[in-house]
DNA sequence: ACGCGGCATTGATCTACGTCAATGCGCGGC
DNA sequence: GCCGCGCATTGACGTAGATCAATGCCGCGT
């Protein structure tokens, strides 16, 4: 379960080459043209982070923006007393850097060992305002995030601790999907407890005990770094609620 | 506190004039050239809804987009068993349209007496594919947005009900004084209690029990269509928290 | 092979918020 | 000016999930 061979090859297969980045499809360089692809493999800097290492820190200026091409980045925000929220998890093709103003207004660390493609943000947006391509796709991204981060809103606000195991479950499962190109019962979880409980809102003893009592009542089976699905049209259901 | 005049007269000066609207700064078609801006014109159809009326329900077509002009526009996600989760209310200059796809994921109805620009959505998009300058806009846009949501998120899912009250009233209060030039500590509230409730993910009692325990210890003062801030500071204190 | 440290699980109890049920009240219609 | 309706408030009580406190377990370094 640690390794997906989709996930854990480099997303780069020569150095500088973004015409052989098997993440740009479904990314935000997909329908570049290929001398586009060209300029924006020379601003291309390859980036390595070990687990638990940050990416950027809320309140960082913006100088560096990523497109992740392999590996989990765990998004969030703290407030000033130590409560933290997940806002999201970042997954191979994801790209980081929409912060508006000058300073990041969320921080983002390696959940497990990320690679990425980083860009000086300057030269990205001067890219973007060149090509009104990438500035499209751009946008794209953003409004598709903004539709996740609605949906997490109606989870966060008005589903149970069931609920929102299930559907954080259900919903990996398809993101992971659509990386990998297939749908898979197995559904890798390379952050803690701890996360998924910030992320969902709850606790992480609220977590674990949904876990548990979904692998009693046979939905799902407990494997070491994720889940499988045993009853998928049960969760479904629940999620479609 | 029912009439502000500046958010209760009409957003269009003259029949389809953008250049005289006044929502213009501050809104998607800021930053446009005064020829742009006359193309924008005459795409433009002036829309008004009574109280209640829906602009568009989750699962329509996407047809038109709409760029507020007066009024509140109350967006809402619906689960199958009748929850309702607000994800927002829109506010004068506030874009509607962003979605995915070509049906709208999520509920738009007028909390008040509504006035909006409509352009159908492939004029728009065909405008912002030729005109970089209001691509650009829009995503500035979608960014905020995804901001605000990711704020919201914090809001939902760590918050105790006091404090999404207090952040609820201190971030509305924020969005008026954009709107009109000038903070005031008097927050209209178009919306009602159920509203807010499904904004902040708590019920309509809940919602209730807070704002009379914030106005008998002196943090606010309930009025017909609103509230006055009492105690700002300690306000922005709790939410800082 | 052992022990240690981080994570996960489990149980007992507490509480913030939800639920259920009246009651109040302002506003618009007649 | 009264009535009725929709919203808001208030109170009594219930509960999902938080909190507190062990205990278990797995991987890793020595």
């Amino acid at each position: 379960m640690n390794c997906h061979p989709e996930v854990c090859r480099s997303g780069i297969a020569t150095a500088n080459s973004c015409e052989a980045c098997w993440v740009r499809r479904g990314s935000v360089c997909a329908a570049l043209s290929s001398d586009e692809l060209a300029v924006l493999a020379s601003l291309a800097q390859k980036a390595e982070f070990a687990p638990k290492k940050a990416l950027f820190l809320q309140g960082d200026r913006v100088v560096s923006v990523f497109n992740i091409t392999s590996g989990v980045v765990r998004l969030y925000k703290l407030l000033a007393d130590g409560r933290r929220q997940v806002i999201g998890f970042a997954l191979p093709g994801d790209f980081l850097g929409l912060a508006r103003g000058d300073a990041y207004d969320f921080s983002a660390d390696a959940v497990d060992h990320v690679s990425a493609c980083a860009f000086s943000r300057a030269d990205y947006t001067a890219l973007a305002d060149a090509k009104p391509n990438l500035l499209r796709q751009l946008y794209d991204f953003a409004a598709h995030e903004l539709a996740l981060a609605q949906d997490q809103m109606v989870l966060l606000g008005r589903r149970t601790a069931e609920e929102k195991v299930i559907c954080f479950l259900l919903r990996l499962q398809e993101r992971w999907a659509r990386i990998e190109g297939n749908a898979s019962v197995m559904v890798p979880l390379p952050m803690n407890r701890q996360d998924i409980a910030d992320f969902l809102g709850l606790t992480i003893e609220t977590v674990s005990r949904t876990f548990t009592r979904l692998a009693r009542d046979k939905t799902i089976l407990n494997v070491s770094h994720g889940v499988r699905l045993m009853n998928p049209d049960r969760m479904a259901r629940i999620a479609a609620a």
